[in-house]
DNA sequence: ATCATTTAATTTGATCTTTGAAAAAAATAG
DNA sequence: CTATTTTTTTCAAAGATCAAATTAAATGAT
């Protein structure tokens, strides 16, 4: 097996060639030496003997010529070179209030299966959790006809305040405890490397490696599930804050005084957006039977309802007002609106996003894009196998170097 | 002189390795070569060459050993480096409505000689700008008793929308047309590296380099002059957007359709703490005569008059609003509230604090420390040498490499 | 067919850096 | 005066990167 220690002075320099031009065929899809050489800024030379090592290691593969022979005419014709899927299975899970949903993934990145698994409730024990991923991840396994000892990283996605550096949950609506070194539970129930986080960096991520944030390395991604997320990628990187609980953009204050949050404070933006918020208002305004379905609810707006078209209306204003408020913080070159159906139609309308594009500040540049993305109900699994994925790769390249030894 | 091309392959790691050294040198003050090496995790023979490296450029010196003997009893003694100040002369020039504040520190950032300039007007085209500032240079060295040709680097603070990476000028109000390549023809009337920066940013730089925030590597920091102004430092470097001219703090909305700011929107913090939105709201109350004097209406507020005294609680409302919010979007270590004497007892009283404290999403961890420093007028000035020395160290270092060849 | 041409990939030799280990330097304790 | 301790420097070994040269694999032209 691989060691972590260091082994020679200059393989640090080595791994750093290695994970970069790692990094290019995999944002790049498929790409000859050549093109990763101008890229990354590496001579020919060294992207030669980097890739021969990631050949042999089994990381990547050539890929034989077909028909294109885009550009030139003549010449020793490029080979392509590719992530090889084969290399790594990797898990992602996704725990929400009613069910575990996990999705397979090859080392490319490619769907190998899905699964649902149903919750017995919506809070559990650790130990109940943790029970359950393992079950969840047999039952993906066994519906793909794979073997869990074929899976080599784990992604978890929970809603809460999850420290991803140390996997660890400061608290979580699906845990019926605080503080729980979750992480290390699972490494123990299970010997691959495991990764968590919150929702909206599960999502930040999964648009970094398979969506619309491919080749951008600084964005900010809005999810709207139970409550309003947010993901900040700096630099590549996700931006964590100092506790490792930042970007509670649900959080943030869009009225002085205002609405009461499940957070105990007021004037959160969730309180005025979150579905609690809109049912709460529309039980309020003295409806005959009390409203607990939020599509009914909807459909009454579309329909034409003043009552409960203004409630949909003062969502989208304390939204974009909100939204409006990241935005001339960050300045962003790319805001991504992720998220289900509904969500679209009450919150990334054009009328909402307007009323952003009006409330940023103005400069003589173009205002940040702002797209907005509608992905499928296995987004956030999605995400979490993303996360997996950059992690695994992250390992088996430093390894490269130890095993060589 | 130094040429700026590439030398060697692996001259690009050795300059990291000069750059990490000196950043260890500067931040420590003085500190031991062995020291160093345990800091930056470089070995103790690579250290050795690289400060007989920057030993022989003049950028550093050893001291003379004084009678402290820290720690240990036996053993070669172990010889403190610092920076040089006399390596190199730099100056910061900020330029506020009424005067341009110069001031010349040494290279250790030891102040060397101040200088104030009257304006002939709060409004100057570019080349007006360009010969006040050659002229409040010169005033500023005739001063001191040193000559413009020693300085080495010149750091320009500006209010505005300014484009630090490209010394551009999106719109200040000290000039009379927006989009203004000052940067450019700074530097065709004098030969020296300019380095230019919005207020606020120039403040974290300072704060990072002589203040409050030495050894933090993120940190966020408000100050208020006309405006209200924030400079984000992320990872140890300043983060500024993609357009150049995020962090607009004082335009963050904190009241859906609020009070009218002078940029044309509603709501913005600015048209509820600044100078104007406060004055405005007296006005508006019926005094008798107009007021236009900010110190008389907070003495009157002190005094006890209760209309006053509104005005100056509702702007601290708003303020420990919108300061919470960018505590709950960053999630930072620390921030820095910078001012003057005023804004202190308004804005950064310990009830505004409490206040933005309980609006701060609360986690099983410690709350963001809050720490207010109270700097003289020099604050600015200071931060534009804080910018210029950063940046003539790099360059220094850089062609360190070029020169040797 | 064969050869010149073109482009991609690989090999090779030189240059540089970093580092561990050993040596030197500079002090104190006994 | 010697042993010990701690810091700093020296030295040789181990790699990494790259430019230049070479090889590989195609197309066009004659």
């Amino acid at each position: 097996m691989a060691s972590i220690q260091r082994t020679s002075p200059a393989n640090d320099q080595r791994e750093n060639g290695r994970q970069h031009v790692f990094d290019a065929i995999r944002q790049a899809g498929r790409i000859a030496r050549i093109d990763i050489a101008r890229e990354t800024q590496v001579s020919p030379a060294t992207v030669t003997a980097i890739t021969s090592e990631l050949l042999s290691a089994g990381l990547i593969e050539e890929i034989t010529p077909e028909g294109d022979r885009t550009g030139a005419k003549r010449g020793r014709p490029r080979v392509a070179l590719k992530v090889r899927g084969a290399a790594h299975l990797i898990a992602g899970i996704k725990i929400s209030d009613r069910s575990a949903t996990v999705i397979l993934v090859d080392f490319e990145g490619q769907t190998v299966g899905e699964y649902d698994h149903e919750l017995p409730g919506p809070v559990m024990s650790a130990e109940e959790i943790v029970d359950l991923v393992m079950r969840a991840l047999a039952g993906a396994c066994a519906a793909a006809g794979r073997h869990v000892r074929e899976i080599s990283g784990v992604g978890l996605g929970l809603a809460g305040l999850i420290d991803a550096t140390r996997n660890f949950v400061h608290w979580s609506p699906s845990l019926d405890q605080r503080n729980v070194e979750l992480g290390r539970m699972l490494s123990d129930a299970m010997p691959v490397p495991f990764y968590m986080d919150n929702d909206a960096n599960l999502v930040a991520k999964a648009e970094q490696l398979f969506g619309e944030a491919r080749n951008v390395s600084d964005f900010i991604v809005i999810t709207i599930e139970q409550g309003v997320g947010m993901g900040i990628v700096i630099d590549g990187k996700i931006y964590r804050g100092e506790r490792g609980c930042g970007a509670e953009f649900g959080h943030t204050k869009v009225q002085l005084d205002g609405a009461l949050c499940r957070c105990g404070q007021r004037g959160c933006l969730e309180a005025y957006v979150g579905d609690y918020a809109l049912l709460r208002e529309a039980n309020i305004r003295g409806s005959a039977q009390p409203e607990d379905d939020l599509s009914a609810l909807y459909a009454r707006a579309k329909a034409g309802d003043a009552m409960a078209r203004s409630i949909f209306d003062r969502a989208g204003r304390m939204f974009a007002m909100g939204l409006a408020n990241v935005i001339n913080i960050f300045d962003p070159s790319l805001v991504i609106l992720s998220g289900e159906q509904m969500t679209f139609d009450f919150l990334y309308g054009s009328d909402v996003l307007d009323r952003v594009k009006s409330s940023v500040v103005q400069v003589d540049a173009p205002l940040p894009e702002i797209r907005v993305h509608k992905w499928g109900d296995l987004m956030w699994a999605k995400g979490a196998a993303a996360c997996a994925m950059e992690g695994v790769s992250e390992l088996t390249i430093r390894n490269l170097g130890a095993d060589a030894a």
